[in-house]
DNA sequence: CTAGATTTGTGAAACATTTCACAAAAGCCC
DNA sequence: GGGCTTTTGTGAAATGTTTCACAAATCTAG
């Protein structure tokens, strides 16, 4: 498939947001002009962006709102489900383990590990901590999909190296370091201190 | 100032996070080259990157990393301390004020509220939770720079008006929603819905 | 069935970012 | 000091992304 910017896949993954938001409205057509007024950007972005994939709209006429959610979910790979294991059982870890986006799209958290014994065999959620140290042989067994990584940064590396040669190839990365992985590994990572210097950068700017 | 592309701030950041590492290892002085293969881009990147702000290195030896690090806190605008009010005490904020992190970057959380009245009165990391009520008279009591919005995503956009209208020019939004502000109010949105469906489509199409 | 009103899909143009490539500057060694 | 090496800073080229603008498709009304 062709090479698609990451910034159209962050615009399509917004996009259907906001279709689900219309239909649970019960608006059943859209055109690419109130889609982008929704979203902050222009219908010919909106054309632009879903014409990568195929033409999913009528002339004339728009959108079909359920039409364009289920093409969406195609295309951004959300018509199944993911079994997520999280790496570190700080507060972070905790937080994402409750949060319900997760599960309501499709993320199921399966297996939870840390290193600190004192929360090795405590329950969060209904889900059992467990050592690092049995990650090899349990991610195995349960069929992870997608990591996340929530441990200090110093521990990042060696874990993503760990989760890697175990076959992972998809990462979530929170802890503020810059992983480096093999080309077929996809990581994502979240930096909070990024955030926060851009937004200081701005402001210091106007 | 000439406009800067975000791609270019947050890379700036980068680099100072990694001269930041080099300073602490005792690394005096770093190539262009060097900072760049830490990073995982190019040594051209780096270059032009800096160009925009001034001429930092000498040509034949490289750049000094005390310097570097100075300017470039300089340019991100951390050469001063942020005053952080956040809004929602559920588990993300909770986590978030005792991120680390925020305090070493120069960005101190002064204020927390809330609407639960289960939560108000109580003290996170000696800080008091106050009733969303009480914002008008507290934010301006207390200066504050930054706004943090960890609420349910469709109390967010009521919360940031409030905030537009205390006078706040900068949000941290990590509610999954799309905020509409004035052009003169920076607004950073951390939407992990959007993450894992980057990382569901990059895993899908490999 | 025709005329008019919409709205898509998409090449082409405009704009933005990254990479290239090389002159100029600075250190080092003899 | 002169020649050699290294590395910066930066125009120009290449590449990537967004916006424009319009033909083609479809609907509506009479």
């Amino acid at each position: 498939m062709r090479k698609i910017a990451e910034s159209t896949v962050r615009r399509l993954s917004l996009y259907l947001r906001f279709l689900e938001e219309f239909e649970h409205q019960g608006i059943e057509t859209v055109s690419s002009e109130a889609l982008a007024a929704r979203g902050g950007t222009t219908s010919a972005q909106v054309r632009k962006d879903l014409s990568f994939f195929g033409s999913f709209g009528k002339r004339g006429l728009g959108y079909s709102v359920a039409e364009l959610v289920g093409k969406l979910r195609d295309i951004l790979g959300l018509g199944r489900n993911y079994r997520v294991a999280m790496i570190g059982a700080g507060k972070i870890g905790s937080a994402l383990v409750q949060y319900r986006g997760f599960k309501t799209r499709g993320f199921e958290v399966v297996h939870i590990f840390d290193t600190d014994a004192a929360k090795i065999g405590k329950a969060w959620n209904g889900l059992t901590i467990h050592d690092v140290k049995e990650m090899d042989s349990e991610l195995a067994r349960l069929g992870v999909d997608i990591a996340v990584i929530v441990t200090p940064a110093d521990a990042a590396q060696a874990v993503a190296d760990r989760l890697v040669a175990l076959g992972i190839k998809a990462i979530l990365n929170f802890a503020p370091a810059q992983l480096t992985v093999p080309d077929d590994v996809v990581v994502k990572t979240v930096n909070l201190a990024l955030e926060l210097e851009t937004l200081s950068y701005a402001l210091k700017n106007r």
